[in-house]
DNA sequence: CGACTTGTTGATGTACATCAAGGTACGTGG
DNA sequence: CCACGTACCTTGATGTACATCAACAAGTCG
């Protein structure tokens, strides 16, 4: 539960050679774009796992894009029950969300070490101003945040416990896999059955249960927090995945 | 069960005597931006209720601002259960969510006769590089819409069925107040106990016990889709209410 | 013609029986 | 020690069934 160091002045990796470019998960940049967001970046932050990030209530100065590592996004109620929202993963964007200026309505963990970019959140309205395709791409990413948000609260408020573990599980996946951080059909979560659970709305007991009926299935295998998926079609069909194309990047 | 007629290309309501400025919830625009919302605004839609507006899968050719009137955005799984994520009132923003371009990923429906104002999806670029700080609005109206879902989603993942409800109906109760649809501590819901439940995922009759057992406490009562606050203190505290300021309108 | 009666429909209220999910306890394995 | 696995009991939530109540349409009567 460290708090998180301050980002380092010293910038180790060039926009240019950003090891995201390439990924699927983002988009070209324009010669232009990229020499603005190389100036935008006021360095690199590494935090190890279980540093906070970002605290609910409080106003960040910075604004992160994850090179590496993954975090949660969770709100807690006064009594420590815990809400996950979403899981960040490379190429994710933290800090727009609940408030573009203002507090965040939620904090931010990281679930493994990671290094993040960071950028100063004043300068936003320059890039407002200056670069209005990078401008879209903002309300883009938030729009999508937004959906997938839309997309767990039709998971826990009506889906069943087993559709629920698999929407997620196999939803995971796929993002993982956009990123390249899977090899094969696996994938190494670095988070426990009991974040699992605080993401699904779910006790402990009861997910693991599930997970348990999910494997018996011979859909997908969860061992030491590996996730194997054995049966993309079988698992796709019990989560009743239907989820959209992939969300092509913004295109403008 | 009708289908969104088109909107009418005659213009009623110039910008400048629209019917939302000075509502709280929306923020003063100078003459510049509000000469080009005129010019990008399309046309006024009339719906009745009932109506769907958007539908999930299909990619929308407008935005809409309400004028009047209440909606429900919503997701159905294919056997038809349903969740509602967000209710949608005057001042509210239709059609950014789930994606800026591209397929709608909910429906939309009026809940109760409505008028909307109509812009053209795609002139969203000309805001974009025109007009930086309508841009940044946008930003920010869907970065507000996702902290909404984000609250909805510790409701319904980790609050009791009572809190839930509370939390729910001051929620609303609040939203309706910030657009003058509130008179003293009324307000008409435009919508039935089955909305409710689809909204919170639960059952209508778990709903219907838990309303009852809110009802019982003495802190809020509803009668006829009218919902009254009596007191907003213990309400507030069944609800476990502390959402951060009423997000103060983007200054930029 | 207008007032009253009846039938219908949709939203609520309530009572079960049933089941999914929670909580505690205690095991295992690394 | 911590994550995971499982058993057992409790409780919260669901589903079905049925009664109530108000709004509304059709039909009837004075």
């Amino acid at each position: 539960m460290t708090t998180a160091a301050c980002p380092s002045p010293a910038r180790q990796v060039p926009c240019e050679n950003c090891p995201l470019r390439g990924e699927r998960a983002l988009r070209d940049f324009s010669p232009e774009e990229l020499e603005f967001i190389a100036g935008f970046k006021s360095g690199e932050l590494t935090a190890e796992a279980g540093t906070t990030l970002l605290v609910e209530g409080t106003t960040s100065a910075h604004l992160y894009t994850v090179l590496s590592g993954w975090a949660m996004r969770y709100k807690t109620l006064p009594d420590g029950r815990r809400q996950i929202l979403n899981f960040v993963l490379p190429a994710d964007f933290i800090g727009l969300q609940g408030t573009v200026l203002g507090a965040m309505q939620h904090s931010v963990e990281a679930l493994s070490d990671m290094v993040l970019c960071v950028f100063p959140r004043e300068r936003l309205w320059e890039l407002y101003r200056g670069h209005p395709s990078l401008a879209f791409d903002l309300t883009w990413i938030a729009s999508r945040e937004e959906q997938m948000l839309g997309e767990q609260l039709v998971s826990v408020g009506r889906r069943t416990a087993l559709e629920r573990i698999a929407f997620a599980l196999l939803h995971l996946f796929l993002r993982a896999e956009q990123v390249s951080l899977t090899s094969k059909d696996k994938v190494q979560f670095p988070f426990t059955q009991q974040h699992l659970a605080d993401a699904l709305g779910m006790s402990l007991v009861h997910t693991n249960k599930t997970l348990q009926r999910l494997v018996a299935s011979k859909a997908a295998r969860w061992k030491n927090r590996t996730f194997e998926v054995l049966d993309r079609a079988a698992l796709t069909a019990i989560a009743g995945y239907q989820m959209n194309d992939p969300q092509p990047r913004p295109f403008i």
